[in-house]
DNA sequence: GCCAACGTTGGC
DNA sequence: GCCAACGTTGGC
């Protein structure tokens, strides 16, 4: 079993939008960067946790407590011309991103980047870690049960 | 809007 | 393979 950090932009899916789901799942679109696809496609297994998090907002955060809810499949935007993480380059025969469906089990009240900063246990938390910008992050134990241990 | 950090592209 | 130019991310 391993931990995830997930980030997503509010206003294109917040944690509220994928609770409003049918089982509160959303499959997870538009990644687009290798390696966050390579955590998805070699190390990511159903059944994973996840901290959702909110980026690009005005309180960015960790706002919900989620799993990988399928393995990894293809991802369909690459194929539509309509959406913007349309991707002329990748075959249908070999797709070039995957997506995993991701499961929220509940919401916590926003744990805010001063708040987490604030928690030394915390330090090294690859999102506080300054220029990170993979929205996929794998996420220590101690860290995942420092945060979720007593929520 | 600013800007630091980082990824990707493409000429050589 | 090098590296400059460019694009994107994302906090502030």
């Amino acid at each position: 079993m391993n931990y995830w950090l997930m980030k997503s932009e509010p206003a294109e899916c917040s944690v509220d939008d994928a609770l409003a789901e049918p089982h509160a799942t959303v499959p997870w679109t538009g990644v687009r960067n290798y390696q966050a696809r390579n955590y998805m496609r070699d190390v990511m297994r159903k059944g994973d946790g996840v901290l959702f998090y909110h980026s690009s907002c005005a309180e960015p955060g960790i706002v919900g407590i989620a799993r990988v809810a399928s393995a990894s499949r293809p991802d369909p935007t690459q194929f539509d011309p309509k959406s913007p993480y349309c991707d002329p380059a990748s075959k249908r025969d070999a797709p070039r991103w995957l997506l995993v469906d991701v499961q929220v089990l509940r919401r916590i009240p926003t744990l805010s980047l001063p708040e987490l900063r604030a928690r030394p246990e915390l330090a090294d938390l690859l999102v506080l870690r300054k220029g990170n910008r993979l929205s996929i992050t794998p996420v220590e134990p101690r860290h995942w049960e420092a945060i979720v241990g007593n929520k």
